[in-house]
DNA sequence: CTCAATAATTTCCTTCGTCAAGTATTGATT
DNA sequence: AATCAATACTTGACGAAGGAAATTATTGAG
């Protein structure tokens, strides 16, 4: 949070990640939600306004019956500092400047010619010079790849669509931009932006599922990321649902990837994607099963994890779901005829998200660093 | 942990957990692993040790390469303190008298004739006293149950096997026993057994899976216990994994359960659960495959735990696995086509436990709950 | 104008853990 | 044997963080 100190108070952080996913609240409000004391959140809030990341809102309205002195409730000045997030695709950059508060301010795209770590590394330096304004208040970049990426070292072990093997992508990035940087999986920086800003705030407990190419899920449980211990988490879209279903590039059989993915319409409609969804919108039987069992397989593998974790909130998303007219209705189903007694009651939301999401969780994660420092 | 004291030092709680986990340890090992000062050990150590909880073994073999003063490991007294756990079934009472490092000292089963409220309360009282030699040395009770439990008020939701509603079990027992209650759901006992005294010690994350009429898995992930928002965690029972498969009694299809759960398998061979047993070990083809099946099923199953969470180790086990050798490599089988990638690499211990276990997960609740204490 | 009610701050104090220096206990070297 | 290096443990001074309770601030109601 300083910019000297390493490791700041315990509660400096909790009042500001209060204040940032939950909105104004007065100290004493604060107070009650962290467990604290009045006067540790006295103390913890003084630093936070005189470095201004923090202002008092004007007293508002009464809150309890009789009188008292009002409250003064505290937000953040999300001006104070910047961030810049960039998803990085095979074709394309995808950056956004984003405000303390996780608010896009600016949002660029710049194709990628090719994959070689070299070249994609001074591409992301013009487009981060591109997208800052002023260098004194945006210190930090996060970085979203899809595939196998260790948050803590910053090395992207394997990335399959970039064809990446090993890269210390936070290293090589650091000294491009003189930044300090964050990376993390896609998925799981979109998760992390949900579960901060999104409709996870508060939850325990969330999962974010995205459906396009792949079929992929982000999990916060105990209200912490879920990675896997052998790397391996929110593989969503390998479990099974069909013992008799069609066998998947992964070795499996009915994986849920292997019935919705984008491929697996393409292939069992005999159309092109674009295509498929048109048909289905038309009325076409054989186009409108296939989606109908490829959402029904999602609900499923969406009850799975209901059944499994209960998550307090799960959300449906992704680029797959400019198709989401017709998904939906069969996800719900699926979930509902799978999910177990009260997992049941675990709301889902269903919608897509702007493009411009996924560079926004990167920010994310880097504002998550930058709190939590 | 000291009777007098409400909330310890976490430092003593967290030296008193790694000695019981992890077995004997020198203060500088505890210092390492748990991210104190050496001197922060020696102050946590010492009331441990005059209250009898920790004693200090005699210095043994070296460790360097060089000379240096010989490190005296550290080990719990276990006799210092006993703690009683008692698995509550529709038919019986299972009950062990543990010591504080969860070995069982003394093992009693009472039938029950009834399932009344009173009538269960008073018997375990009579199994209580059964049990205890030393009162002034055992001031705890861990119940397990099966079905919807909140640990933290000690309130049976609904046990359907029970047919209980809403029972406040934690303060009926106390009243009954005169002991520190800690109720809690049976399959998250067990887990939480395995989790600190099995294999699962020292993981981040570990499922528990077992297999009986019904199949039920426990979690833990990030070092904690997985409880779900909605009361509903670890079903993996009610995964669906079978799109065309038999309906389930949940109203789901292709359940784990409705394949694998011992009623499907009496259902599916046409036999009594141990004629079918008798047969396919016999080598009869029918029953041999329904049993084939139902591993495959369970094994997918775990799969689905493995692709979602990542456990570090998995352990299955259970009633049902009395006929353990008829569904392993169907497990197995299950499990490896359908885990993904890195996942396969999960181990996966399957396993019986023998039936004391259950009511041995009991008491290591209690005994969590003593040392947090 | 006073009082009740609530919010925020201040002061003092406890708790917990670190730091750095010292003590203890060993094997190796002279 | 005396000394030294290496490692384990202990001690006491200190500091950071947060709590309790009294104090101050700010409002509405009578």
């Amino acid at each position: 949070m300083l910019p000297e100190a390493e490791s700041v108070a315990p509660a400096m952080t909790a009042v500001l990640t209060a204040v940032l996913t939950e909105g104004p609240l007065s100290r004493v409000a604060l107070a009650r939600r962290l467990g604290l004391s009045q006067a540790a959140v006295t103390k913890a809030v003084r630093p936070l306004i005189e470095q201004g990341y923090l202002r008092e809102l004007a007293a508002t309205e009464r809150s309890g019956p009789g009188a008292g002195r009002p409250a003064s409730p505290l937000a953040i000045r999300a001006g104070r500092e910047f961030f810049v997030g960039v998803k990085i695709t095979a074709d394309e950059l995808i950056g956004v400047l984003c405000d303390l508060g996780a608010q896009v301010r600016k949002s660029i795209h710049r194709p990628l010619l090719g994959n070689d770590v070299d070249y994609v590394l001074t591409e992301l330096g013009h487009l981060v010079d591109d997208l800052i304004d002023d260098r004194t208040r945006t210190r930090r970049l996060g970085l979203a790849v899809s595939g196998d990426v260790d948050r803590a070292t910053g090395l992207v072990r394997y990335s399959p669509f970039l064809h990446w093997h090993d890269v210390p992508l936070r290293e090589r990035a650091e000294k491009a931009t003189g930044l300090t940087v964050t990376v993390e999986n896609d998925v799981k920086a979109l998760t992390i932006a949900e579960h901060w800003f999104g409709e996870g705030v508060g939850a325990e407990s969330f999962a974010l599922v995205t459906v396009g190419t792949g079929i992929g899920c982000g999990l916060v449980v105990n209200g912490r990321l879920v990675s896997g211990s052998h790397g391996v988490a929110g593989e969503i879209g390998h479990i099974g649902v069909d013992v008799n279903g069609p066998v998947c590039h992964c070795g499996g059989r009915g994986c849920v990837e292997a019935i919705a993915g984008t491929d697996a319409i393409v292939r069992r409609s005999g159309l092109n994607f674009d295509d498929a969804v048109a048909a289905a919108r038309a009325g076409d039987v054989r186009a409108g099963a296939v989606f109908a069992a490829a959402g029904e397989a999602i609900g499923c593998g969406i009850a799975a994890v209901a059944n499994l974790v209960g998550p307090a909130h799960i959300v449906v998303s992704g680029e797959g779901l400019a198709a989401y007219d017709l998904f939906e209705t069969h996800i719900r189903t699926g979930f509902e005829r799978q999910a177990f007694g009260a997992a049941a009651q675990c709301p889902l939301s269903v919608r897509p998200l702007p493009f411009e999401e996924w560079a926004r969780g990167a920010a994310t994660v880097s504002i998550q660093a930058f709190v939590a420092s």
